[in-house]
DNA sequence: AGAATCATTTATAAATACATTACTGTTTGT
DNA sequence: ACAAACAGTAATGTATTTATAAATGATTCT
């Protein structure tokens, strides 16, 4: 029956440590340590590290032992958030195109679940379903290798959430902001759908593009509220 | 020094059996037997075959045992043609944004030997020319993500490539087809270098995005030589 | 014969063991 | 005091072993 593998527990185990800041970025991972922290053979987490590698989560500097964290910088933030418009920006266009009632309901209560989650202040539940989300989207294009790509991208951008977004270190007023942020980011997943549903391919596509550069512009600088909806990720 | 890794050669060898069609797509490969095969311990095999699998060139049913060379089919090679399409269009329209002079000529030196690959009718040689221009292309967006998943799609395609274009295997009208292709895909090539020098960013997109749908009809009918300009991909 | 069950074989997952390479700290020479 | 060199240690790369799950094939039953 459904045996869990060792390899599926390193990657979630692995994940949690990043997320909990625990390491950060920056820090140097070594397979030996993080087999006698999680119990388990050096195998399965070698086997672990290198789905993370070739997913970006984690990086390899040649010549050198052990996994680094990647160091995250504005500009580096800058180049995954680009290259999540252009995907999901298609993804959502596409989306539009061949959506059918039935996905729009998923994604509908996708949304509520995620809205729930925010006013329960479950951080990371809400972290969670908005990567549902976007990943459904880019499920509704049928094409596998978009979908894989746009998985791997968000993932590397799952970096700069957990530790620009701060759930758990930053000083109330800057919650505050977050919190608006989130609140902004719902609505504009409400439209997205509305778009989608009545299948306006165009606007569909705007409105993901626009909501990733918010996203984006706001992570990295959040007293910007984001009535700056013009592509902040353009004029860098 | 530099040594090489038991795990790289894996990786090589790989490659090498499915290309030359010892592999075909349907088959299952064995950690085991390729591990006899290449005399190397399963180790360095595993490794090697979770890359190949994580850059979508393996597939891996699960619940079953091995993994398998990707079954191939228009639809399938439509999403892969469809993926590089979009995101080669954009990585050529902000190489013609960067572009330096340099650049360009690495550019022109790499269309001079593709196309003397082809006169010499050195098949393989040509085929990585080919590779290596467009993955060029991809770098100068100097966006490492672009590039990353670029690359991904793009070893994905060539899968088509080898066993679609049959450089060995097909009869001589056949190849007639498929070097006249090659010597168009050459002239595009050349035609988008000048756009990306000129920094015409549009126009650099849109010929990519042509170059790019010309090699999918082309791969999926030989006989269809290449008026139909408007993107073929469009219309499936 | 054809389906179902069990035993045997074969392949993978995980653990361990061995070999090699990168790292650390100390010593030595200038 | 500082750099170069060496030795010892710790981590990785590869090989091998062990345990579990999948595939195969024989055997029985209907």
């Amino acid at each position: 029956m459904g045996k869990i593998k060792a390899t599926d527990i390193a990657l979630q185990e692995i994940a949690k440590l990043i997320i909990s800041h625990k390491y950060k970025p920056g820090d140097r991972i070594l397979e030996t340590s993080l087999a006698q922290e999680l119990n388990l053979s050096r195998t399965p987490i070698r086997d672990a590290l290198g789905q993370l590698l070739s997913a970006g989560f984690l990086e390899k500097p040649d010549g050198q032992k052990g996994y680094i964290i990647p160091s995250l910088s504005p500009e580096d933030m800058k180049f995954v958030f680009q290259t999540r418009s252009l995907m999901e920006g298609e993804a959502a266009k596409m989306a539009a195109r061949h959506a059918t009632t039935k996905e729009i309901e998923v994604l509908l209560e996708m949304n509520e679940s995620e809205m729930k989650a925010f006013y329960d202040n479950e951080k990371e539940k809400y972290a969670n379903y908005n990567e549902t989300f976007h990943l459904t989207i880019a499920q509704m294009t049928k094409n596998p290798y978009l979908y894989r790509l746009i998985k791997q991208v968000f993932w590397r951008s799952r970096l700069y959430i957990f530790f620009f977004a701060g759930f758990y270190t930053l000083d109330q007023s800057l919650r505050d902001f977050r919190s608006e942020h989130q609140r902004l980011s719902h609505i504009e997943h409400a439209k997205l759908i509305k778009a989608i549903s009545e299948h306006k391919e165009a606007e569909a596509e705007q409105l993901m593009k626009e909501h990733i550069s918010n996203t984006f512009s706001h992570l990295l600088n959040p007293q910007s509220t984001i009535l700056d909806i013009n592509n902040t990720l353009d004029k860098l």
